[in-house]
DNA sequence: TGGACATACCTCGTGCTTCAAGGTATAGTC
DNA sequence: GACTATACCTTGAAGCACGAGGTATGTCCA
């Protein structure tokens, strides 16, 4: 049904290469608070994402930090397309509902 | 995360007491297609919200069809106030993030 | 020197939600 | 007598999300 931090992230990385912390923060920043996706979250799905073919992981190191950039392949764009269209859908249909008549 | 279907039911409640089969055919209605909640989904929803005390159920037969209609309790209303302010927090973080600037 | 804090990665266990599939029974229709 | 619609329900599996924990390095300050 909800499918929410996949879609953030996905929509994050198809802006520009980025690695799990930066993301955690980066959400919490472009969100204002609303949401918060903790590591637990990220790391997992990060890893599930690559392991599908839907990211590319990098490694390097910078100021002697060891970090794991993450950019979309092909896949992940269609990925992200898809996963945009549904979340347009459940807003609408939650929206109608939040709206609607009392009903015939 | 989630709860939308919580959301929704309580919302559709808070207009006039329904029973379940009407539920989740009035699901599919309102939203046009757009999200379809099974019986599998409804009705452990139901008996969990009446457990808590969300909802009222009373009894009726109407055409010898034993129907169960739910009305909303005050707890309930609170529970929907609240899951309608966090949807609309939910709705923004993602909606700000799909729109979101590449980022400073 | 050592303590605190930020950076950066990660996993594990738990629990919640959601779903599809199945099961019962009555009423109406052909 | 068979099929469809109405109306209720449960169960088992799968997926998701979360908090809590664990490691290690760099920086800053006292």
């Amino acid at each position: 049904m909800s499918g929410v931090p996949e879609l953030l992230l996905l929509r994050l990385l198809a802006r520009r290469e980025m690695y799990g912390y930066e993301l955690v923060k980066a959400i919490r920043l472009v969100t204002s608070e609303a949401i918060s996706l903790g590591e637990g979250v990220v790391y997992p799905a990060l890893h599930g994402l690559e392991r599908n073919g839907a990211l590319r992981a990098k490694r390097k190191t910078v100021n002697g930090r060891a970090r794991v950039y993450y950019s979309l392949t092909a896949k992940g764009k269609r990925r992200l397309e898809r996963l945009q269209q549904d979340w347009n859908r459940i807003q609408a249909g939650v929206n109608a509902s939040l709206d609607a008549p009392s009903h015939a």
